[in-house]
DNA sequence: CGTGTAACTTACGTTCGTGTAGGTACGCGT
DNA sequence: ACGCGTACCTACACGAACGTAAGTTACACG
């Protein structure tokens, strides 16, 4: 007969769902997951999971919340001290390190959230900290005579070069993420210390 | 009674339904989107969707074939000529604008594609232009004293920061393309000229 | 004015996934 | 050893989609 997997406690049967949940979700995105795959992976019966989590939105909504809070946290700690540009790379180092070491976690958020949450993990995520980099770069940019109508601009840019390359060092994995961090670094520092101050417009308007 | 839609012919109804599967998908993406919506809003009952594209996922083939072509043709349009500037330029405005006439094409693009198909429309798409701006990337820096291996990471950077600009801008529509262009295009072209050779990593390893 | 073809429909079978009701068995404490 | 609670399961009701079969209506053309 098949084998029974051994009972575990209920925060630990919680834990390996949401372990097994994660990796299923990354799999497959959020529409195409079935709980019967996440039961059936678990060695457990799909009512075990509406126990625990109430069905599949639960569940999602936990590893959204335990994959941001991951994220965030790392990315706060980097840029919590040092030099502007020694932000900028440890910012970039800490979101490549978090890729490397969660590919499932940065797939789920990736991926397509369900249509009833107000706009899935990431693009959220990534919007709120390009919109407070944007901030920043607006004050900096104003005391130092650019436009600052310019800011959001550049601070989405540099935010879509990180999470870009991101995906992409996932699936070659090399070179290392210190390597790549500080590329982007570089980019993206020398990129703005030498921004004209009104960049010139090269073609008036093409067809 | 519900009111008689007309009759059309077949290539009407076909570029018809060809029309509302972009604005469904757009909207739902591939998973949560269902024929009975298409048809629905086509005023047509779901086996004529059959009759035309064998199903859901053939009129989904047909959207991204259709919008793959839009886009490849304006960017190569876009980067035929003039200076190596100009290109950059041009390519990070032809796609924006792309994104301006095409929101839900775009969206198409950039929402989840099914698990059959290998890898997604804009993912594979990307992943094909960032690896071609790659390579000559690194033919310039093999001549210019740089590491070659760098290369496809300052070109995913570059396709990462069009892109993810791109979908910023389909929410705020503000400044115009040609000034987000124009200021992508600076920030990209001065961060690579003023590239270090062998860029300073900052922090050996944090914990 | 019939008649045939192309466009379209209603109706059904089937699969798959969610969510719930009610029952079983494991194992800890006394 | 004997409860007794907690973990877990089988079984079912339900609905949403997909996909197909067979019939029906509109329209062009002889």
């Amino acid at each position: 007969m098949t084998v029974r997997a051994p009972r575990l406690s209920a925060s630990e049967r919680r834990a390996q769902l949401i372990d097994v949940g994660r990796r299923v979700f990354a799999k497959r995105g959020y529409e195409a997951a079935s709980l019967e795959e996440i039961a059936d992976e678990a060695k457990v019966s799909r009512p075990v999971v509406y126990e625990h989590f109430g069905g599949k939105e639960g569940l999602y909504a936990v590893v959204i919340d335990r994959e941001m809070d991951v994220i965030v946290q790392r990315i706060a700690a980097a840029i919590s001290g040092g030099s502007p540009r020694a932000r900028v790379e440890a910012a970039a180092l800490a979101f490549l390190t978090y890729v490397k070491e969660h590919p499932e976690g940065f797939a789920v958020l990736t991926h397509d959230a369900p249509v009833s949450t107000a706009r899935g993990g990431m693009s959220s995520l990534l919007n709120d900290v390009a919109a407070r980099v944007g901030d920043i770069f607006a004050a900096s940019f104003k005391s130092a005579g650019y436009d600052p109508k310019a800011a959001p601009v550049y601070a989405h840019a540099l935010v879509g070069m990180v999470t870009f390359v991101g995906q992409w060092w996932t699936e070659t994995r090399r070179p290392s993420v210190e390597e790549v961090a500080s590329h982007i670094a570089a980019l993206a520092w020398m990129g703005l210390r030498h921004l004209p101050k009104r960049p010139t417009r090269l073609k008036s308007r093409p067809t």
